[in-house]
DNA sequence: GCCTAGGATGGGAACGTTCCCATTCAGAGA
DNA sequence: TCTCTGAATGGGAACGTTCCCATCCTAGGC
């Protein structure tokens, strides 16, 4: 009694229902195919069907080295901004024939590391790297062996690698002269608990630099943990110090989403205090009377970073210097950072179009 | 010269190094630990540490068929159900100690039939199918040959496989049994394109029967196209022609999204027209006066497919019957469901709490 | 003192590929 | 007729594991 039901067919079973060798059947379904005579290519293709044949990939990977898997290590795969990009790098993967190995560390140090060692125990061909702590120890020895590796968004400064991200520095300086623009002058920076993350400290670094240059604005900068009341208590006690026009300035999207909470707890109406979050959120439009954002390219750095891995792979040799690839957001202007002084607004239901200018 | 730099050192270097067979070093590092004595346990250790040795999981896989990795088929990984499914799955591996392969396939059959095979090609050990289309066949193959699988959320009727999901019959009675106990009369049942899935189509069967059984309540099923206008229009033409108070109820998160938009187009005010949402979102509390939803126990439903999975892995012999396992929702109820005859309603900035019964 | 049990250890054959080399063969050039 | 070329094909050795069997050794029982 066979208990086992029929397993998988193999290369050799093809090669010899075929009538043919083991390395004909391996050119066949390597992209040699064209070195074969039509005959034998008919009765190749004819075998594997009929056996259901598929490469076994893990049989692949132990030979040549090559598994055709690249792994990316997200940190906090609930985040929206997380998963947009991770559609752009999944794309990319799937253009070249590569598939994708997630793993997702919540934001854990220790995970970062137990799961950086199994994306390599799988002899991963690249690694994208979104990391919270700092494995740095870890991703030099890598890339050192010649692991391709990009980090994603947040960088390590002590690893010289190739990074791919968003212009902090721009985004920064957008949202302040539109903020500024818009007539705002008390700006309060809002950021999750800045660490180790380095577009956070980017981000903050450049706000505290452009309040430094322009006289004319007044800031602070803070980062409450995003559960609980504290989001509501730095708020409203910036809100009770600063003068008016005032305005936040929201370090991405969980922070907008904190803040709005916290403004609506407060009774306060958007635009009155004005709004502005890093990070398109799908509901942005619809909380009246709209919430201005910095849209980051997420498809695009997911697929730069893809890029950026098989530019390594291909050129394999020569050490190319580390290349930063930036991108710049768009400004999606919405109510939330249209002053507006009335003390009682129309209660009007806006559309969330964006305003031809 | 040594133009490729140290590459991965192998279970035979560690070996000649601790002086040791490879035997040994092997069952070092597959959990045969104790079997070694004190005395080679620490020279192996001392040896894989200074080497930097990492098991080859490729390897492994090749020889005992045990690759340690899952599948998992998502439908559109943009959907923030999917992703808090997916992340009670991977919790679920990593507890286990296995890997997790994710494939996205975009609501696309075509795709769906690639990345089966792809998944497949790295011998996966199970397989969470979250199926747009119906790869039926090549699904059956599998399971066929043994290939533990579990349907998530969206089931193949063909196929007799393990499903988890949540309890859509409960979830629309729920929803029906709230709307009618606020006083809505007329509903709208809303739903992305039904085509193959299976949830929005018991989700609107069971609608369909409910709303046959009870004479006081009257009702009506769309599924337009998401993207454009076509949902505003239905709305639209549903209010022209319902006789109030009417309600709307979406059939998932991405349904709400589109109806409240529409519903702010035609500068409605929720409560006014009841909204339900199936599927907790983010920003449901942020838009007044609330988006009453039912949340499904993502995290659980992720879970139970993993330790589904394990059972049948571990079972492996005898033909366990298929198993359904279905979650309850939980209603959250917010102002959107509260009926407002007000023609003018006060402009609450309401806390988006829940309110005690 | 011999036999045996059983714990610790090691040797070698898979696993399903790829890839480096043959080997075969037909036709072209001498 | 003989060699030479190159295209088509095949044989066999890796790749890094696991796992089935030895083999060795130390004690304990007689």
């Amino acid at each position: 009694m066979p208990a086992r039901s029929s397993r998988h067919a193999t290369l050799l079973e093809v090669a010899r229902e075929a009538n043919a060798s083991k390395t004909s059947v391996s050119r066949y379904f390597s992209g040699e195919r064209e070195r074969l005579s039509p005959a034998l290519q008919r009765r190749i293709g004819e075998a594997a069907r009929q056996l259901g044949y598929r490469p076994n990939q893990m049989a692949r990977g132990l030979k040549g080295g090559r598994s055709r898997l690249l792994g990316m290590l997200v940190a906090d795969i609930r985040n929206p901004y997380s998963v947009a990009v991770m559609h752009g790098v999944e794309q990319a993967c799937r253009e070249r024939g590569l598939s994708l190995l997630v793993a997702n560390t919540d934001n854990d140090p220790a995970q970062e590391r137990t799961h950086l060692a199994l994306l390599t125990s799988y002899r991963v061909e690249g690694l994208v790297i979104n990391a919270a702590g700092s494995p740095t120890h870890e991703l030099q020895d890598l890339a050192e062996q010649g692991l391709p590796l990009v980090l994603l968004d947040r960088w390590l400064e002590e690893l010289d690698a190739d990074r791919v991200g968003l212009d902090n520095a721009l985004a920064v300086d957008m949202a302040i002269d539109h903020l500024s623009a818009q007539g705002y002058r008390h700006l309060l920076f809002l950021s999750e608990p800045v660490g180790q993350a380095s577009p956070r400290q980017q981000r903050w670094q450049r706000f505290e630099q452009r309040l430094a240059d322009e006289p004319a604005l007044n800031g602070e900068r803070h980062d409450p943990p995003l559960d609980g009341e504290a989001v509501q208590q730095v708020v409203g006690d910036f809100l009770a110090r600063a003068n008016r026009p005032a305005a936040l300035l929201c370090a991405n999207g969980n922070v907008t989403l904190a803040a709005t909470r916290a403004l609506q707890a407060l009774g306060i109406r958007l635009g009155e205090v004005g709004l502005l979050g890093i990070d398109e959120l799908d509901w942005c439009g619809l909380v009246p009377p709209g919430i201005t954002t910095l849209a980051q390219p997420t498809e695009a750095i997911g697929r730069a970073a893809v890029q950026q891995l098989q530019a390594r792979l291909d050129d394999s040799g020569s050490t190319l210097p580390p290349r930063r690839t930036l991108f710049p957001p768009t400004l999606n202007e919405r109510g939330s950072t249209r002053l507006t002084t009335f003390d009682k607004a129309p209660d009007n239901h806006s559309e969330n179009a964006k305003e031809t200018p």
